[in-house]
DNA sequence: CGGCGGACTCAGAGGAAGCTCAGAGCGTTC
DNA sequence: GAACGCTCTGAGCTTCCTCTGAGTCCGCCG
């Protein structure tokens, strides 16, 4: 099995080949992170930036989704959505949207079982996003084990974005949710600050590393609060999320 | 069995294959947007423009409903009705129709057990008539449970349209029965305030999701006064309904 | 042992998100 | 045409979240 920058199993379809997505977005910039973060995460990646390239590209590499910017130079996200399905019937589609859309139209698109992000987003928001996609398509065999992250007695739902330490349930901000999901979809691993304010922070954050110490502050205040902590600090390094026991 | 991306399982007929549905409209955005919604279902899904397309794409297809505008460029709803019953005379048919639109002509064609929805509608409205259709023709195995939702001790009768809460009958508007239907086919699940706006309001509603507050207000006050609340805020992230234990 | 930089925590400003009330518009009914 | 019910808008209010700034603590190094 091969396995991915991030040191998880790469995402597999049924056929053991690598999940592939393709990535259409006009800011080079924004594709680039894009990109990097998805084959991070074990994706096959492509990237357009155009309509027309998107959909010469998705007939090529018939991807499994697409992660599709609204406002293209070329056309707009409907008269995408309905080529693309033409091309492959069963694709995921995350739309990028800006806040302030047109968002009647924006409301119809994700009608299907699509989903969409508003901008600026955290990468690991749309990484979650399109794990859950992926999972209700029952696309991944990784993905099938259900919407649980778990790390010892800490259980998350995802879908329901409840959190319990040892049955007892932990309410969260936004915020605090995403932070301690990423934690939780990388234990046993030291994240740095930066790291963290790229993952989980928008990627137009001008902010400084101090609020990552305070957002830890909080969860430990709401997870470790008079039991044994499992979240750990390594000085210098950044913060590290493990069980009690090993 | 097969999972839909909705989660719940695929539609299948008694032959184990799943539900067939051909869509025709000839806006395309509008198809799109069905096609979606149906496939989301665990519909398989087929789409055509006009008349003649759509008639090709039944002979073709043998679909087991039809979701069919009235007015089409080339033709009319009724005459394709008439083929469309040569072709397989046991089909449902789904009207699409304007609300000025000549009433009485399709209440005479829906005596026959077939039915219709007003444009504009919402997605929430076509999925649960066209599950309304099959059911009554006795035509899907998972369908044939009954008209009842229940979560808790919330059950609703989408035939009847009929609500209770442990056994105490509850009065809802409209617009009320159909969030609480959605949020009943989505339970332990948090749901945006967009998302319900795609599904439960019209397709070309403009408005904010404020209206989604104001209406989850109002089931509140209906559902929830004076006893364990069913319905949570989650902030930041959308509403969730699940039972009070557990 | 003293100083320094990294890490932690508290308090509070400012703003975002959500709730509810009141009422206008509109269609339906009698 | 008056009365009703339903839907949506607007505004005021409350609650909660996020981030800034400042002070403190702690480990590490000289």
């Amino acid at each position: 099995m091969t396995t991915t920058r991030s040191g998880r199993p790469a995402l597999t379809r049924p056929d053991g080949t690598p999940l592939r997505v393709l990535v259409v977005d006009d800011d080079p910039d924004l594709a680039e992170v894009l990109t990097g973060a998805l084959r991070y995460e074990g994706w096959e990646v492509r990237a357009a930036g155009d309509g027309a390239s998107a959909l010469a590209a998705a007939r090529e590499l018939l991807p499994d989704a697409v992660v599709l910017d609204v406002l293209l130079p070329d056309t707009d996200g409907f008269a995408v959505l309905r080529r693309l399905h033409e091309v492959k019937p069963d694709v995921c589609v995350l739309f990028l949207t800006a806040r302030d859309a047109v968002e009647d139209r924006i409301a119809g698109i994700t009608a299907g079982g699509d989903d969409y992000v508003t901008k600026p987003f955290s990468l690991e928001e749309v990484v979650a996003r399109l794990r859950g996609l992926l999972r209700r398509a029952g696309m991944a065999r990784q993905l099938e084990e259900g919407p649980r992250l778990v790390v010892g007695d800490l259980v998350m739902d995802e879908e329901a974005r409840e959190v319990t330490r040892a049955g007892e349930l932990i309410e969260l901000s936004p915020t605090e949710f995403e932070l301690l999901r990423f934690l939780m979809r990388n234990p046993r691993r030291v994240l740095s600050k930066a790291q963290i304010l790229d993952r989980v922070w928008s990627y137009d954050f001008g902010g400084q590393a101090h609020v990552v110490e305070l957002y830890i502050s909080y969860l430990r205040k709401k997870l470790d609060a008079g039991r044994a902590p499992m979240i750990h600090t390594v000085r210098g390094a950044g913060y590290l999320l493990k069980p009690v026991l090993v």
